[in-house]
DNA sequence: CACAGGATATACT
DNA sequence: GTATATCCTGTGA
């Protein structure tokens, strides 16, 4: 079943735990959403925290839309906006289990290893062929596909890289899955 | 395990 | 203008 951009219209600490099991897919080629980060606007930790700027402006768009920002000058980054317009709220997408167009990602990623294609948000852009030109783009028209999740088990456990609120249990994953950027301790 | 790579934002001078 | 920190990954010790 296609999620609707409804469904990003609530609290990230609704959406985040719901995405950990759902397909994504850019162009058809994707897989299973293992791991999310949820960030909300009150949240130090947040690109939104301290106001509109040229980089997170779509962050404080209406829901449904995408986030793509470059981290640490050399990697893409995609988040889901949620909530409202004016609240800059986003799921860092950090990991997928690959499903889909396997021979498109390898040869984006320059290598085979299925663990390697889509652990970690940087490679997960890499594999999918996102850029900064997604930046924006509703998650309910193309090139996205986004499918309500299957029946998985969810963990929570801290996020990571962070050093402002780094305590806050806001990254969420499938327990025991191997696709994960790190292990996470199931919770549930 | 250490560290380069290098865009973006903020906090200083 | 200069300095510092950052939601990371690949490579080489």
């Amino acid at each position: 079943m296609k999620l609707r951009k409804s469904f990003f219209a609530r609290s990230v600490h609704d959406v985040a735990p719901e995405l950990v099991g759902a397909t994504l897919l850019v162009d058809g080629v994707g897989g299973r959403i293992v791991e999310v980060e949820a960030y909300d606007h009150e949240d130090p930790a947040a690109h939104g925290y301290r106001g509109r700027t040229p980089r997170n402006a779509s962050m404080f768009g209406p829901p449904g839309h995408a986030y793509v920002y470059r981290s640490y000058g050399v990697h893409w980054c995609l988040n889901f906006v949620c909530e409202g317009e004016g609240t800059p709220s986003a799921v860092l997408v950090r990991a997928l289990e690959p499903t889909r167009g396997l021979d498109v990602m390898a040869a984006r990623r320059g290598t085979a290893e299925p663990r390697l294609l889509c652990s970690g948000p940087g490679r997960l852009c890499q594999a999918l062929g996102l850029s900064g030109a997604h930046d924006g783009l509703a998650l309910d028209r193309p090139p996205f596909e986004l499918y309500a999740r299957e029946d998985v088990e969810v963990a929570a456990g801290p996020r990571i890289g962070l050093t402002k609120a780094a305590e806050r249990p806001w990254r969420y994953g499938e327990a025991g899955s191997r696709f994960l950027s790190r292990p996470l301790r199931r919770s549930r």
